[in-house]
DNA sequence: ACCAGCCTCGCACAGTGTGCGAGTGGATTT
DNA sequence: AAATCCACTCGCACACTGTGCGAGGCTGGT
């Protein structure tokens, strides 16, 4: 009755298939390994097809369009964080292993990052994360909205700390600059900010990615902190 | 030196035009005001040039590509963001109006949720407002590399917390659901975890664009009070 | 008059998502 | 056994994308 078009991947039933190799499962894994393989520029329903032999148009028996598969791939990826059995007396724990959880499957799958902005959490997978982590963050004390704001912050450190990391991966990856190179860029670009420049110099001596380790562990007890400091006021 | 091609927007001066309307300052604007009324995928080199009534190949002139239009677009909008002066001892007033700042233009432009996680914030707007941020955070009190790591941590917490309002906002305004649908969609879909519903159905009482806010607002100031204690202790 | 340089742009190519409608093969019904 | 149906595959075509190339035009200096 909702009158309009309305349709969402959610809202129907994957198709099945006689014929092996070819059912929802299989094209949402073989998506996500393409997109592990060559970014989210290099899906194409052809070359999905391909992999799967099969013809690029044999694929939206199985899922309306792109968009859709997308959506799909984006939730499978959600079902790969590990997350601890909620526990209010060691919420802390479990938190900090979540939020180190979506780190790594992040950085696994970097073409998330151009998802996030474009298509909302509602899969089995992601809204199954999320409700463990509200959980925990209820047992730990939270009450009413508190604890969906709570859960908010949370994911959202994640998220915004993570992003811009897989930005230079990406960036990284598909042209070929050395270590060098990149420095050089960006001392370049640094010039005129002499605040910058000096930190730029204070890191260089260091590994990046112990650096990077190091400011998520600082950002995420932080904001921790904040949060417990809620919790027993 | 470099050996390699290795090039970036960043390095090159930008191409001067003798004809009106035609400057990468003129086509930067154009372009953002292309994106705001139709997406990232609503720009389009044709599209662009028609409205700059040009070609869509001259456009070529002043900017190698549409990924370096798309950067520069991107630095465009960090220009934008209204930041108070450092002030170390009112650090936290500074701290929380950048971030709302930083949220208010992002909302205004939705399309940045897909370029953050592809195009490393390295443009001169970029790095002008972190450094300005980041010498609040310096005169607030912070030492060596945790001057960077609170800074991070702040555009993190604002990035990731406002990336999945974009992600709804767009789902919204490109099909034509009424707030009905969305919420039966919803519904339908959070069935299986009690704990989402529950919380569904108390925040469904009040205003959406309210309970945004005052997520925001919830984990913004837990964030600043646990880096506050970073830097007392 | 000639030239050099900046600047514009039409053409073409390879590639994209996807609607359409014809085809195939196996199961079910008559 | 024949006819019918339905799940499924896929080739073709269309409109659209970014962009390399190279032919032109305009402007100022000699």
């Amino acid at each position: 009755m909702t009158g309009k078009s309305f349709s969402s991947v959610w809202l129907r039933e994957p198709r099945r298939s006689t014929s092996p190799g070819r059912s929802r499962e299989e094209i949402v894994r073989a998506a996500v390994e393409l997109l592990d393989a060559e970014g989210l520029n290099g899906l194409s329903m052809r070359k999905l097809g391909a992999k799967l032999m099969a013809g690029a148009t044999s694929l939206y028996w199985y899922v309306a369009n792109k968009d859709e598969l997308l959506e799909l791939a984006y939730d499978e990826i959600w079902g790969e964080i590990e997350l601890p059995e909620p526990s209010g007396a060691r919420w802390r724990e479990v938190t900090v292993a979540a939020a180190h959880g979506m780190r790594r499957v992040m950085l696994r799958h970097a073409w998330v990052a151009d998802l996030l902005g474009r298509v909302p959490a509602l899969g089995p997978h992601a809204l199954g994360f999320t409700s463990r982590l509200r959980a925990t963050f209820q047992e730990a004390g939270f009450q009413g909205l508190e604890i969906d704001y709570a859960t908010s912050t949370m994911t959202a450190y994640v998220f915004g700390m993570t992003i811009p990391e897989l930005a230079w991966q990406v960036k990284y990856a598909e042209s070929e600059l050395t270590d060098a190179d990149v420095r050089s860029l960006v001392e370049h670009v640094v010039k005129d900010h002499p605040g910058l420049a000096e930190s730029m110099n204070a890191a260089s001596a260091l590994d990046t990615r112990e650096v990077r380790e190091m400011c998520f562990a600082f950002g995420l007890h932080s904001m921790l902190d904040g949060l417990e400091r809620r919790l027993v006021t």
